[in-house]
DNA sequence: GCAAGTAGCGAAATCGTTTTCGGATTGTCC
DNA sequence: GGACAATCCGAAAACGATTTCGCTACTTGC
């Protein structure tokens, strides 16, 4: 219904392929038809039909990101990498599309791949299977994942410095005199959750430290999931002096559960968080945490898609990319 | 590149239109012949290219959803929609796209509509100018307005009932003993904002009470917008005793500069909310606020579109959806 | 056994672009 | 003036599906 290439062509009675050459730059279009065609185009508010256009073409110039929104985190984690991927997509001439997952059905992203609507993809750490990655691979479709390191050749990520910025952390808490520190992990097995307990541990080590295997506790992905591990950690007999949360969703619910139990922060304890999300600044003080630079993986990831779209024998690219811990007041 | 229907038709020897008869379940097609089909199908991950069964249809089955990231509050509100509006479209049969904007250009909606990428689009509140609208119109494209009511019979929108939730808040703080309430609107002008300030008047003048100019403040948009204005009213001669936020994340932000302050939430100061985000949780005590129904909104809006979509000559709706005032603590 | 109906399949048009190729008109050079 | 190049345009194939129509071969009914 909306016009189209053939609507300017009959209207100036011209063949749409000129008409199309006039629109695409094609240089044996004299410049007398290309302006009419141009300011036809354009009177019309003609837009050609994506559908129409990608079909020869064999692309779509669209990018894809699958999207769970049912995890507070991801969605938190996401606005922060997005205006770098959105700047990145543009620069490159893509488009970035976020596709809405429900929760349990990771064909729906073969399907999309498979259906051509995008030309590549970025898998976000929390959801994608082993098999979705071995069936990407095996149709040879570009994708990157983003936060996680996937411990295969093939495979490109982005993932922040997750070892050396608990070790940031800890030299931090160490150099204030801490010496009773807890330790927050995360339920999932993940090569980040690995990373972090080991700098962690390597820390401690490297102080002489002894690590205590009470101060080092669980906490889950939901919300309100720093409160429980930290009640946990308050009545032991010796209580831990700063508290490394998981991430810094994590670290608000420490703070306020600690500030309840009318405890100060950071002078009773020190907090610190990790990601660099926003909800940093939801608390007073404001936290500590290790800045991920969220923009650039953003970037990044997008810029390893396009690659992948440009020269489809380009090498796999494991990229650890360098964080900052940013004293805010929690520590 | 990836596996066509010709693909399938040469290797069984069969025609391109009966493979897609027997994919689409046309009653011509021999259940043995079917049969062969759909094993191959599976066999080699056939799906059928978007662009090309788009093309011919001149439908996609997809909605559009347009996102600002820029602003922290687009994001948390989106997230409560999501989960409602992807179960809604699923059940339609139709897929939920996020197209993400950069800030500064509203052209980029017409032209994916226009391109035909989407059957219909979602607008959301902070994003669209009367321009878009105007031309959504003129095109007959399917749309609805979502979180601001849009003064023209001609436009879909579905918004939360602001005025009754501002009523609720008032005659629960009223109830409470509160005589000095303080109120922060948004900068913005929008029907949201009247109906909010209407309700706050409105409540005072049924309680018998004056309004105060300097118990009337502004926040922005953006984090932290609730600090400044916070601790303009603390500095007043007679400061409120309850704080009435424009939304959730400006509660946050009151709640922890009044605890800074050493004042006591809700003992000393009472503090409400407004729509029901997860940053709601995210302080202790966690706030009291005005429960938008988001996941119906979600769900109602995509209705409406596809409303829209199967009757071009529906006419349109605009609905004002129910709230309830939900105490947690902080008022 | 013959007309009529039915089941199963393929041919071909269609959607709106892009892109290659060839044709026509003009101009240029010797 | 004739060969050749340059300029501008249109014809047509192609992308991969859907869908209508027609054809064949078989079944059914009398």
């Amino acid at each position: 219904m909306p016009t189209s290439l053939t609507d300017i062509a009959r209207q100036l009675e011209l063949s749409p392929s000129t008409v199309s050459k006039a629109l695409n730059g094609y240089r044996d279009v004299s410049s007398d038809t290309r302006e009419l065609v141009l300011r036809a185009a354009l009177e019309l508010g003609y837009q050609p039909s994506s559908a129409a256009r990608d079909l020869p073409r064999g692309r779509t110039d669209r990018i894809g990101l699958f999207l769970n929104t049912a995890l507070e985190y991801v969605v938190d984690y996401l606005s922060g990498i997005i205006p770098g991927a959105v700047r990145c997509s543009q620069a490159c001439g893509k488009r970035l599309l976020i596709y809405t997952l429900t929760d349990n059905d990771p064909d729906q992203l073969l399907q999309v791949c498979r259906a051509g609507e995008i030309d590549g993809v970025i898998l976000f750490s929390t959801h994608y299977d082993s098999h979705t990655i071995e069936t990407l691979l095996e149709d040879n479709f570009p994708f990157v994942v983003m936060g996680r390191h996937i411990p295969d050749e093939r495979v490109s990520c982005v993932v922040p410095d997750y070892y050396d910025g608990t070790r940031q952390i800890m030299d931090h808490l160490l150099g204030q005199g801490h010496r009773r520190i807890a330790f927050m992990t995360r339920p999932e097995l993940t090569t980040a959750n690995e990373a972090r307990l080991q700098g962690y541990l390597d820390a401690l080590a490297a102080a002489d430290l002894a690590s205590d295997g009470q101060l080092i506790v669980e906490t889950r992905l939901e919300a309100d999931s720093g409160v429980a591990p930290t009640r946990q950690l308050l009545v032991l007999a010796s209580p831990p002096t700063a508290i490394v949360a998981a991430h810094d969703l994590v670290a608000v619910d420490v703070i306020n559960t600690l500030q309840a139990a009318g405890l100060r922060v950071p002078q009773d304890v020190a907090v610190t968080g990790f990601d660099g999300l926003r909800a940093g600044f939801r608390t007073l003080p404001h936290i500590s945490t290790v800045q991920q630079p969220l923009e650039r993986i953003g970037e990044r990831v997008v810029e390893l898609v396009n690659r992948q779209l440009n020269d489809p024998a380009a090498l796999p690219v494991q990229e650890t990319l360098p964080v900052q811990l940013v004293l805010r007041g929690s520590a």
